[in-house]
DNA sequence: GACGTCACATACATCGTTGTAAACAACGTT
DNA sequence: AACGTTGTTTACAACGATGTATGTGACGTC
């Protein structure tokens, strides 16, 4: 049924070769034939088939994107977007993968053996290790995304800075008074992601500021949900001391944290100021609006499209791994720094 | 590089297709053999070339999902996450394009252009008619989303009743007393597509209960995202009369007229009523919360998926459309019943 | 007129996998 | 002993595209 360069070939009077050959723009093919066959491809409708291609070539111009889901954390979903937009750039297609905090299906996008047919991965881990990491095969071409959890490892890495993003995030509150700051978002289990990278963040802020570390202010909490940040909300509001301020690890935690807080009638930010991170754009359109840590998604995505791209195409060769480090910025809004009440 | 048949049969002393026979468990390959194979199998570490069994096969196990973007639709990543779930559930996996407003994206999609290595589409379109719906080639399959633009169309078809959970939700606003019932979202171009179904709903509702259509109470907007529901409202806010009420056709445009209405001092739902459409998880975290039209996402998404696997199957030849209708309901939240203030 | 050079076109092999048909052995049946 | 049956294995061709090598003229140069 679909059409084949056999068929053009055939129609055109030609070889299935400079058929080939006009379809690639190859430039030694006469202008007479050219034409000719020009119009035996647009009357038939040719298409190339990628899978004879991809055979032919060893790629396929498919990455694939691993991250935790996008139901459920908007950070992930305007992440895919943005990289999606960049691959397009560079004449990739994106397929996406939800591994759904499960560390088999993580380990799974690390062998390969999810995905067979993308020529490389941008991976957003959310359970492995550096160990687990270390255990890439070096055939599928893998870029790691939002931890640096791989410093040091065989995989390129690109990222923020999270602990320097964290500690800004808690010194502004510290800036404008507040001294019981909790912090919601720990997983108490992981020693190297980007929770404990956040968690250290904080930490060094209070501890500079000579402030002690307070177990009641720790809030540990599964997946970074809405629901998660309003139950660990709860949670901090019914201990003593009550906080003044509250460091979400993520927005989606925070905009869970906020609605608890308006349910209780607690003032936000008179009562507790409340900090988020990613800037989603949730955060700049809930009232009042969210004060959070913005990371320079564009450049994130951009760098890791980049970097797995010259992987591909072998500019570099397997090993010498780069670590690419992008900016951020905290965006201080209203629920730090109030607004004017009418 | 990568490990073929051809190696592994080496190993094992057999042939390449005995081997693919173990591969894919075929049935009358002796104990003996299998063992022995399959320990090369492992021992080698071999996984099958995606791009070989597609040529043969001629099919992928790869659908695409086309919508019109992820970063500020928030439906659109529940959505994608939604078809992704029931994709695995069927071993396909899905590739997601953005088709950004872009008319000629939209048609690239529709004709197989801009994917020629998925075996079946599912479309959400924004900017195509029946029209142009009618153009799609009979090779691919293809489901449409989220409007019934294609109904008698030649493709298959999954949505809701738009209309009649328009109708709802303005009647909702209505028996709860408000009659100056603002409409924000309209696309005043658009003939027949989910903006033009919407307005229908809501334009029924207001006959139904004897009310006039008021210019000064229609919101058009471009996209329907969060900035552009601000901006609607803000306009809606300097008219008169003023609206009591306000039907957004979707959820970010109401959590940008929820940000504009709270930032102008006015109260909701006391001074104006909100409601939204989609039901995305913002709605449940938004102070107040959003009442709002939930459809049936799984449900969408199930059929959807179904549908086109059994059309890419060939379990139904091209031709015979089938539009499935799934269920709707009416959240009822804060922004129109209020809540106990504290 | 022999030669090399260039532009253009073609035949063939190949990428890795799997369907088809056929080969082969072991077995029981007549 | 000839036969079919069943189970197991194999050789071969094919999916559709493209790199390589080769062929064919036309042209200019010595």
């Amino acid at each position: 049924m679909p059409v084949t360069l056999r068929d053009v070939a055939d129609h055109a009077g030609v070889s299935v070769k400079t058929v080939s050959n006009v379809v690639n723009g190859f430039r030694h093919v006469s202008p007479d034939t050219r034409a000719r066959v020009q119009e035996a491809l647009d009357r038939l409708g040719y298409q190339v088939n990628l899978s004879a291609r991809s055979l032919r070539a060893g790629r396929t111009g498919i990455i694939a994107l691993a991250v935790p889901e996008l139901r459920q954390s908007s950070y992930f979903s305007e992440l895919a977007g943005a990289v999606m937009q960049h691959a397009e750039e560079r004449g990739l297609v994106v397929l996406i993968e939800q591994t759904l905090q499960s560390r088999q299906r993580e380990l799974d996008v690390l062998s390969g053996a999810r995905n067979r047919l993308v020529d490389g991965v941008i991976f957003s881990p959310l359970e492995l290790g550096p160990d687990d990491l270390a255990t890439a095969p070096a055939g599928l071409p893998i870029v790691l995304l939002g931890e640096r959890v791989a410093a040091g490892g065989p995989l390129d890495h690109v990222s923020i800075d999270n602990v320097a993003a964290a500690r800004e995030a808690v010194t502004h509150l510290l800036r404008i008074g507040r001294r019981r700051i909790a912090a919601i978002g720990l997983h108490p289990d992981e020693r190297i992601g980007t929770a404990e990278q956040r968690f250290r963040g904080y930490a060094e802020a209070l501890t500079g500021a000579g402030l002690p570390l307070r177990r009641e202010l720790l809030g540990d909490t599964g997946p970074w949900h809405r629901e998660n940040g309003a139950a660990c909300m709860r949670a901090l509001l019914a201990r003593d001391p009550r906080p003044d301020a509250v460091f979400c690890f993520n927005d989606m935690l925070a905009v869970g944290a906020l609605r608890e807080l308006l349910r209780s009638g607690v003032r936000v930010p008179e009562d507790v100021a409340l900090v988020g991170f990613d800037d989603v754009e949730e955060a700049r359109f809930s009232t009042p609006s969210l004060t959070t840590v913005a990371p320079d998604l564009d450049g994130v995505a951009r760098a890791a499209v980049g970097l797995l791209q010259s992987r591909i195409s072998g500019d570099r060769p397997p090993g010498a791994p780069h670590t690419v480090t992008r900016q951020h910025r905290l965006v201080v809004r209203e629920s730090t720094v109030g607004l004017p009440r009418p």
